[in-house]
DNA sequence: TCATATCTTTGACCCAGATCAATCGCGCGA
DNA sequence: TCGCGCGATTGATCTGGGTCAAAGATATGA
């Protein structure tokens, strides 16, 4: 469980595979070069730390591959994940000291680290990164705003067809697959992972699971691989409005 | 239910009430003289609908004074509140065009409007409004994750105590008095607005409110006034952990 | 191969909060 | 002053999802 320092600590931006949808993206070749000067990789394990509720935070960064989650976690025990971070998300609260979370790998992870003063200094003087991250608060503010539907008024079946929906609907987008006809993922989940997201138990998220399955709404292929016959279907299950308005 | 234009449409920047907390918050008087061009204000009456989901929105701004709310609504007529809009507080999506949730004034209130194009470009150009804009949205993500614990995991009872807590700590904050002693305040929201806020229904938050009353935790006056005799004590029953870490 | 550990499923029962329904009380306009 | 309407309270009952408990899958490693 201890950390890896990935010994190819200057991996070229120009080819780096979350490139264009990263905290750098509108960063041209003059910034990312600055920028290179203060990044460097970390690798987690699978089920690893990378980050304390309450540590000192010394860096910043965005995930290049794998998955982990934001949790927030009560002196009880009850816990609810506040986030769920993909490749290309970023970590990290610029102008802030302590981590206000734990994050946690739930799959083998890579992340590209910024030294954080160094960054917040880039911040105030290249407005592309601000903006961009900008753009990216804002679509995690949508996202939340999402799940506090989710969370505050819908059923447990509704809970799992939309947790189900969004992940569809994410590796959709990430594999450039049509949105429409039969998709199939990889649940990054576990059970209990899936019901700190929902404010569930497991043992509901387990049975609602089952109950999609038994209805059609969804084939399991052993216990984490998803087929999704019709998507619509799935969307109704979620009690979302079928016709998803895009927003531009 | 009509909109009313305020007559006086240019009141001096530099005199705001919310001048030093709002989008403009870092602008110097160079800046706040772009800003004058593209700004007008809006009046709008308790109960008005200010932005209708899904609609177009040609302006962004900030709430001068007053209070409204941000809601998502299901087909079915469920709704969850998303957001609550206190003075200085911004609204609107730079670089979308349609709003995505119904935005409602629940008290008289006014809002300082920026043409939205316009200031689209502002943007782009001027780094201390999108500065500012990314440190609020970091702040908004911050509030809806804690309130992603308090929809997930809280009781009932926790989530009244959680849900007037953080209305005793805005006022707080908002008038300048000491954190700790007694408490009162207004609540600016109905029970059923309250019941959005937390996803519950209007009665469990009647409920609720009267046995955190009878048990001494809050005294009301009349049906609104709340008066939080023990800081510490209303914490307690939200399930927070009492010694509110601060994280800088 | 078997033992152990982790994840998942399934069953029985219970309770917090939803639902349905009646009443209260205050402010306001006629 | 009365009557109306809206918000709030309170009671009775129901139920979705939690809790507790036991087993069933898979994987890992000795």
């Amino acid at each position: 469980m201890l950390l890896t320092e990935n010994p190819v600590s200057h991996h070229d931006c120009e080819a780096c595979p979350i490139r264009h949808r990263a905290v750098c993206a509108r960063c041209d070749s003059d910034e990312l070069e600055l920028l290179e000067e203060i990044k460097y990789y970390r690798s987690f394990e699978a089920g690893q730390h990378i980050i304390w509720s309450g540590d000192r935070m010394d860096f910043v960064g965005s995930v290049v591959s794998g998955i982990a989650t934001l949790t927030q976690t009560m002196e009880d025990g009850r816990t609810q994940m506040v986030g769920l971070l993909l490749p290309s998300d970023f970590v990290g609260r610029p102008g802030r000291n302590g981590a206000a979370y734990d994050v946690v790998a739930t799959t083998d992870l890579v992340m590209c680290c910024f030294r954080k003063k160094p960054f917040e200094q880039m911040m105030e003087t290249t407005p592309h990164i601000a903006q961009r991250l900008l753009q990216m608060t804002l679509d995690e503010l949508d996202a939340a705003r999402e799940w506090m539907l989710v969370l505050g008024r819908k059923t447990a079946r509704e809970k799992i067809a939309s947790l189900l929906a969004i992940i569809a609907r994410r590796n959709a987008t990430l594999h450039m697959s049509n949105a429409s006809g039969e998709l199939s993922f990889d649940l990054p989940l576990t059970r209990e992972a899936m019901a700190d997201y929902l404010g569930l138990t497991l043992e509901t998220v387990s049975r609602q699971v089952s109950a999609l399955k038994k209805d059609g709404v969804i084939v399991l292929e052993g216990k984490r691989h998803v087929i999704i016959p019709d998507l619509e279907r799935l969307l109704e299950e979620a009690g979302d409005d079928s016709d998803g308005g895009v927003l531009g």
